[in-house]
DNA sequence: GTTGACTCTTGAGTTGACTACAGAGTTATG
DNA sequence: CATAACTCTGTAGTCAACTCAAGAGTCAAC
């Protein structure tokens, strides 16, 4: 039993394109065809693309879902660690960066009245006057 | 006096190509040109630039830079208290985001002894197994 | 006065992850 | 059988913010 890329899309919620991009891309094996040329896709290819998704949504680039799925099959478990640790380190950079930068933020925003012309607005005055980095 | 396009590049530490691109954006100002043709940057544009860069560290993009410059001659202090609100927003959103994928991908890497065969590694299983979003 | 550094314009390339055609053939439904 | 819905390939476009290259002209230092 296979399935249509039609299918596979709706059950797994992906663009058709976007299966076919990733076919490109190497994570998806290249199908078997019917005689048609359609693509039949067996049953194991909706997980392999559920397993695409799920690490997309946990911020693995496409690149490193093709590491994360040779590793599957035949890699070590240090190795897959590392990816997590590096990617967890990544994420928690870029959470360091949005806090810092919400902090400032936040402070323009409060420092604001909101009425009046936009002579004198904190905001505006702080992006335009000061040499330093902005705490 | 006036400074030439490579020394307001040093002083704002900004690519010359970026200070064009900038200008083709109507970002920058289209400058005095010298008899040769090439750019005289009156004193402002150092400011006007280093605007631009600071608002790109507070996460604007360079279309909402374009709307507090403007805002900047002439708007309301209420509407660039409107833009700083929606950005934080913005931002707030994504630190919420990036947060739940950090619990997520931190339970895993935790959970991952980092020794032995991939066969068992709960971040491969929770990539394979599950239906659920993984909390 | 001649190098070497600077600047000009136009146009194209980069990154990452899709997304959208166009034009043709195929399959499913009634 | 007609017709709608599906699928095929190949190529190109999208987004944001740059970044680079080619080929030519200009400025500063020795």
């Amino acid at each position: 039993m296979s399935i249509s890329i039609g299918q596979l899309a709706k059950t797994t919620e992906t663009g058709i394109e976007t299966i076919r991009f990733y076919e490109r891309r190497g994570l998806m094996p290249d199908p078997p065809r019917a005689p048609s040329g359609y693509r039949r896709y067996p049953e194991d290819a909706v997980s392999r693309l559920r397993f695409i998704r799920r690490a997309k949504r946990l911020g693995f680039t496409l690149e490193e879902i093709g590491t994360l799925l040779n590793l599957q099959h035949g890699g070590d478990r240090s190795e897959v660690k590392a990816v997590a640790q590096a990617k967890l380190a990544q994420i928690e950079a870029r959470i360091d960066d949005l806090r810092s930068i919400r902090k400032t933020l936040a402070n323009l925003e409060k420092q604001c009245s909101g009425h009046g012309p936009v002579e004198g607005c904190p905001i505006i005055e702080s992006l335009n006057k000061p040499e330093n980095e902005g705490e």
